[in-house]
DNA sequence: CGATAGACATTTGTATACAATACCGTCAAG
DNA sequence: CTTGACGGTATTGTATACAAATGTCTATCG
């Protein structure tokens, strides 16, 4: 199980700062200073510094031209790019997941799966809940996958924003067509099927990222009404 | 006194420590202690720590149960997937820079490609030059690719042991197949086929696959041999 | 004899001070 | 005006000292 609640210092500060970043607080392009970041998070220089190495790394954080750090600022090819890699990515985990998942795994994603689809019955549909869930359901693929590699990669595809971004645009039907998905994706790996479950997963994300990208021009263009 | 230009403390650690891993003079599953990197790469263990979080992002260094470091140590199954996802990524970079190459990156491409061709067919072959050529032509496909994601996934699935291993080991011929695959991308890339680019890089890399896992098994045939 | 608590040694984590470098406004020369 | 050199200021980079934690060995008790 993971210790939530880690007493290292640069722990702090690589939750703080991804919070400060991600929530919005911080506008991307804007220029980030490691006494700031110190600051905001509540340690010293040296963890902080720790910190951004990681969050660099996930592009969330990027350095420039000589070492001045600043919010990333993602283009629309980054982020329709993010979504082929997370197909491929997590098609392949899942391929992997489908050899190697144990009973007590399909258990728990099967039990998650019921979660999801309570939070999305109930009206309004709960979609913190769901969003929480999904989480775990895909932690476990990516665990079930076995790959040291793999969950070193994923991280840096899955940002918050995106993620949020699509599902709190989800439509009740869009929810509940992911959360057959999931079921889906639990019956090939109960057949142990890796293609079939390659499939479910591609398909899965390509479909997230239709949805994301009709929500985000349907923004853009209240956006542009406003002006 | 150290060193004549001034490049970064944590960039020399880095090389150094990288340096020692990959050489062999460190064993797989060996521990290593900040201060030994420190006193091997002759700084101080601060900017050991940032050196060591690039490379463990890099999966060559893991860190134990509690924070202790060690030389990775790959399985064959990591080695195979390693594989795997290189040939998605590196096709997928393939597509993308048939998309974007410019005519100036084709041209740098092409004498690459002369070089390549060159240090194959002197005898004997020039493996080591082989291997510089054959990485900044894989560097510039990358560059062409422009996606910030794949340069920061892929570095940690070319890992230099298996790239050494998988290139001393080639036959001749199997240089010169190289060395064809080579002036086929760059065939795909003038005629702007992403299809084509990227079925040749996947080929490409599945076929190095092939070269290393026969020799390995070969390798490991020998020492049960001479036992 | 085996288990275990506790002291000691080793290693990692953090804060701070200071050094090196990059940025930016100012001013002088062309 | 533009340009380029200069210097002050902001920011990052490094070393060191010390704190926290982890591992290990031994002595003692059951």
């Amino acid at each position: 199980m993971e210790n939530a609640t880690s007493p290292r210092a640069s722990d702090i500060a690589y939750d703080k700062i991804r919070q400060f970043v991600l929530s919005g607080r911080a506008e991307p392009g804007q220029q980030l200073t490691e006494e700031q970041l110190a600051r905001i998070s509540g340690v010293s220089r040296t963890p902080v510094r720790e910190a951004v190495r990681r969050l660099e790394n996930e592009l969330l954080i990027v350095r420039s031209d000589s070492k001045r750090l600043f919010v990333a600022d993602w283009s629309a090819d980054d982020i329709d790019e993010m979504f082929v890699l997370r197909g491929m990515l997590e098609g392949h985990a899942a391929s992997r997941a489908a050899r190697n998942i144990s009973g007590r795994q399909i258990e728990e994603l099967g039990r998650i799966s019921d979660l999801l689809d309570a939070a999305v019955r109930c009206s309004p549909p709960d979609v913190s809940e769901f969003l929480a869930q999904n989480r775990r359901f895909h932690e476990i693929i990516l665990e079930a996958a076995c790959s040291p590699r793999l969950s070193a990669m994923l991280p840096m595809l899955v940002e918050q924003p995106v993620v949020r971004r699509t599902a709190t645009q989800y439509k009740t039907e869009e929810l509940l067509q992911s959360a057959r998905e999931h079921r889906e994706l639990i019956a090939a790996f109960t057949a142990r099927d890796s293609h079939w479950a390659r499939a479910v997963m591609t398909s899965h994300i390509r479909r997230a990222f239709h949805v994301f990208s009709s929500t985000a021009k349907r923004h853009k263009e209240q956006r542009q009404a406003n002006d």
